[in-house]
This record gives structure tokens, sequence and C-alpha cells, in this order.
DNA sequence: CCACTGCGTA
């Protein structure tokens, strides 16, 4: 079947755009006729000129009766279509243009497959993208990257790993697209490095998106100290990689080196964007000397950088008024929101009433969280945890009742920590860890030792306990106790103990922490699901927020 | 026949 040269088309279009009345060529569909021997491709000619216009509805017709006689265009119009398709989140067009392309036998180029998967990535149908990419015949680094990307997107990260595993055993090699893809699945403590010196070798840490997702992750992972030689060796760098930087330090309160590397980079001539702005107001809720810079940048992004506050800056501001003990002004600027504010705003709320205590607005915030994201574990315990300390059982016992109905379940406390090249798991309540029994003995002889300084188990924890209900006794078997005297045990004094923590932290454990890494001089650090905690020298630098 | 397209970061 003879195709026409999208090419020809493309130039066509640019030289003499009036030419192309869509209404004449639609007639001319409509009068086809399959004996007329022009018929094939002038439809072809139709059907491209109607993707590049994107003329979503006529291509579409002019795609069905191609369907009806078997013809195909040529791989160029169909991307385009595609490109169409997803800009209209055309869903089902899309589908139809999956049908089309593989009806009767027909096997699209690999080019245009791949296009076909990304389309379903965009679309988030991550299994009619994965099925396609198993029945393909040759998948080359374009669709291994493109379901990479979608694995990673997804927090599948097993899966991202897996496949650039994968991909090398079939013999395609891994290009910077991969990497910086594969690199936001990558968890810090097991293969990152392994990670980054495959980069190096094949020479693809000079390229910015690798570079920035190389001090994401390594900020991410606690690894400051990396993510800095990464960003010191750049040559060229780009917004993104500066930004990445800014948001590493920030992230790992280090709020004034965060601030001065914006400076830094203004002075480079670089303007800061919305993800930009939302790491240095995040910088600012680093310590409360920073309060009022916060509310500087934040008051005048509008101006300096012709930036509307979007949700991400405005759960900044609450959280770092919310962390200065300035609730009713954190509740002021929930309230004039121009953005509806979501969960993560609102939980944003209920953290700084958690720390300070505020029963009245805390109830009201965890409320909001759960109309807006009624699976939330974390915070049916939280307000449950509020109504008992108030005693108000009527409304534990409905907030147990929502839970069961809508089939909550709380995730037992799980904390991780790598030791030669293993991930040791302590779950709460678990005793299989062949050690055990030697760590119990040694965590206990700690907590002798620390009671002997002035520690007391701090079991009133109700509006801090995120593990919500275990006993007294049960508090020393908090998976991170367990697992910061395995890291004592396991490493020598001068070795960093890292570890990763499914939920929040609790009061006393972080406590703790904080007195073990003094007592034992030790640097302690755990990763929950917000943030981190540099434990050392009996302070976090968290500074007791969180 | 060739080259080209399509996949990525804060």
């Amino acid at each position: 079947m003879k195709t026409i040269s999208s090419k020809v088309v493309k130039k066509f279009i640019t030289r003499s755009p009036s030419l192309l009345s869509s209404t004449a060529s639609l007639t001319s569909i409509a009068s086809f006729n399959v004996s007329n021997k022009a018929f094939p491709s002038s439809l072809l000619d139709d059907f491209a000129k109607f993707c590049y216009q994107r003329d979503l509805p006529r291509a579409m017709q002019a795609l069905e009766l191609m369907h009806t006689h078997c013809i195909w265009a040529d791989c160029i119009a169909y991307s385009e279509l595609i490109k169409c398709c997803l800009a209209r989140r055309a869903i089902q067009h899309g589908k139809r243009v999956h049908v089309h392309l593989f009806s009767n036998g027909h096997v699209p180029k690999t080019f245009l497959i791949n296009i076909l998967i990304n389309m379903y990535v965009k679309f988030g149908l991550l299994h009619d993208a994965q099925d396609v990419f198993e029945k393909m015949p040759d998948r080359n680094v374009v669709s291994w990257t493109t379901m990479i990307s979608a694995y990673s997107a997804a927090k599948l990260n097993d899966k991202a790993l897996e496949f650039l595993v994968l991909m090398q055993r079939e013999g395609v090699r891994p290009n910077m697209f991969t990497y910086s893809s594969v690199l936001r699945a990558c968890d810090g403590l097991f293969n990152l490095r392994q990670l980054h010196c495959c980069i190096i070798k094949i020479g693809l840490d000079s390229d910015v998106f690798v570079r920035s997702a190389l001090i994401d992750v390594y900020s991410r992972w606690g690894q400051l100290e990396n993510a800095l030689r990464v960003f010191d060796e750049m040559v060229t760098g780009d917004l993104v990689v500066w930004s990445s930087i800014i948001a590493g330090l920030a992230q790992n309160s280090d709020g004034d080196e965060a601030l001065r590397l914006f400076k830094r980079m203004k002075r480079a001539g670089f303007l800061a964007q919305q993800p930009t702005l939302t790491s240095v107001l995040r910088a600012c809720t680093g310590h409360a000397g920073l309060v009022e810079e916060g509310l500087y940048y934040f008051h005048s992004m509008k101006e300096l950088y012709g930036i509307d506050p979007g949700r991400e800056h405005y759960g900044c501001m609450i959280d770092l008024l919310g962390r200065a003990g300035r609730l009713s002004e954190a509740v002021d600027l929930i309230n004039e929101m121009e953005c509806e504010p979501d969960a993560v705003t609102w939980r944003a709320l209920l953290n700084a009433c958690r720390v300070h205590r505020n029963v009245d607005v805390a109830i009201h915030a965890a409320k909001q969280v759960l109309r807006l994201d009624p699976q939330d574990a974390g915070t049916y315990v939280l307000l449950s945890n509020i109504y008992a300390n108030s005693q108000r059982w009527n409304d534990v016992a409905e907030v147990r009742r929502a839970m069961t109905t809508r089939g909550i379940k709380k995730e037992p406390g799980c904390s991780w920590i790598e030791v030669c090249k293993q991930i040791h798991a302590f779950i709460l309540g678990d005793r299989s860890h062949p050690q055990i029994s030697e760590i119990n003995i040694q965590l206990n002889q700690l907590i002798y030792k620390l009671m002997g300084v002035g520690y007391v188990p701090d079991t009133n924890f109700v509006l801090q306990d995120l593990e919500g209900e275990q006993m007294q006794d049960s508090l020393r078997y908090h998976s991170e106790k367990l697992a910061i005297v395995f890291g004592l045990m396991s490493f020598p004094r001068g070795q960093t103990i890292r570890i990763r923590k499914n939920l929040r932290i609790c009061g006393d454990c972080h406590l703790f922490a904080k007195l073990v890494a003094k007592m034992e001089q030790r640097i302690i650090v755990i990763r929950d699901p917000v943030r981190y905690h540099h434990f050392q020298d009996g302070v976090c630098s968290c500074g007791d927020f969180w």
C-alpha cells in the first residue's frame, strides 16, 4: 500500500495553510467510493492533513474508513494523531487507533508502538501499556525507558529496577533518559552507588537531567555530601539542577545554605519557577529565624517571579507558621487560599496542631483530611487518640466504626536498616529476626543506662504516636528502637546509622534516638515518610517539629 | 536504501 510522505504534508501545511480547507476534504471523504481508484491515497492524504491540523473528529472519521478498507497510513501521521488524543485526553479514540494499528495481523513499526505505549502511560493505563509492551516484537531503548519511567512515576520501584536489569540482559543499553527515570525509583540504601558508578562509567553524568535526578535521590536518602559533590562537579547547569540542590538542602534541614544557594542561583541569572520557590519556602521552615524571610518570599512571589502561590506554597507557609506556633495565622492562610486546600494542606495544619497540642483545630483539620482522603489510616488513628485523650468515647467509637466500614487497616510500624549489603526489617511485634534476643537484651540495657541520665519513657504520646494504641510496655519494641540497637551492634562508632521507616517516628523514639546519639556518640539518620531526622549530640535536625 | 521521530530531572 502506497503511503504519502508526511514531510511533504508538513511542508505543504506550513507553506500554505489556507489551502487546507478541512470542510472540503471531509466532503471528499464522504463521497468516496470503494471502486474509485484514487480513493486510498487521497484518503490517506486527508487523514494525514487532519492529523497535522489536530482535527481529531475528522481524523478519526478518516481512520474508521481506513480501518474498514484495511489501509494504513505512515507512522508520523499516527504519531500526530496520538499526540492529539493525549492533548484532548481522548482515551476512547486512542484505544480505537490502537485497534486499527494492530488489525488484520498488521504490526506497526517499533517507533509507533513506543508512542502507543507512552500514550497508555500518560493516560494512566499502566496495564494497557504493559500489555502492548509485552506483545511487541522488538523492544528498543525507548520502549524500555517508557516502561521504566512509568513504573518510577507509579512508585513501582522494584519493577523499574527489575526492568533496568532485564533490558540489559536483552542487550539493550540504557541511555541518559533511562537513568534519569530509574534514579527516581532508586533506593538510597541499596543500589544508588552502583547506579551512579555505571552512569559515570558511560559518561552520562554530565547530562542535566541525570545530574538533577542524582542530586534529588542522594538528598532524598539523606546523603547530602554526595548530593553536594554531584552539584559542585557541575560545569554547566540549568534551573532544575539548582532547584534540586536547593530542595535537597531544604529537605535535609539546612535552610541557611539552601537560601545562600538560591541567592547564588539568582546571581547566575536563573529565574525561579514554582518548584524552586516551593523549596525556598521549605528551606525557611528550617528554623525560627527564617520565618520572616519565608513570609517575605511568599508575599513577593507574584511581584518578583510572576508566580501565583499554589497549593505547595500555601502548604509550606502553613508548615512554617505552624512550626513557629503561629496557628491562627496558619488558619487564616488556609481560609484565604484561592485554590481549594487539599488533604496535604490540611495535614500540614493538623501536624502543627499535633505539635502545639491544639485539640480543637486538630479535630477540624483531621476531619477535613479525612473528607478529602478517606483512606488516610494515620489520621484516623490520630483523631481517635485525640478523642480518647478528651474522654470522648462515643467519638472514638465512631472513628473506629468508620475505619472498619471503609476497610482501613493500620500498617504496623516497620523500620529497615542495611548491614553488609543486606536489608534487615524490623516490624512491630515481629520477633523473627535471627538476633532478636540479643537485640532485646541490648535494648533493655540501653534503656536502663539512659534512665540513669534522666530518660523517662514518654507514654503520653496521645497527640504524637501514629502507631496508635500500643501499650506502654510495647513502646520499647517500636521498630526504630530495634533497628537503632541493631545498628549499634553492627557498626563501628564512626559509621552513621541509617534507618528507613514506614510511619512517622513517635515522640518517645525521637527522644530515645537523641539520647542514644549523645550517649553513644553516634550519628543516627532516620527517614520517615515525611522528612529526615539527623540525630547528633543529643539534638535532632528537625528541631523537634515533625 | 538512508535519516528522522518516540523515552527523562526540581
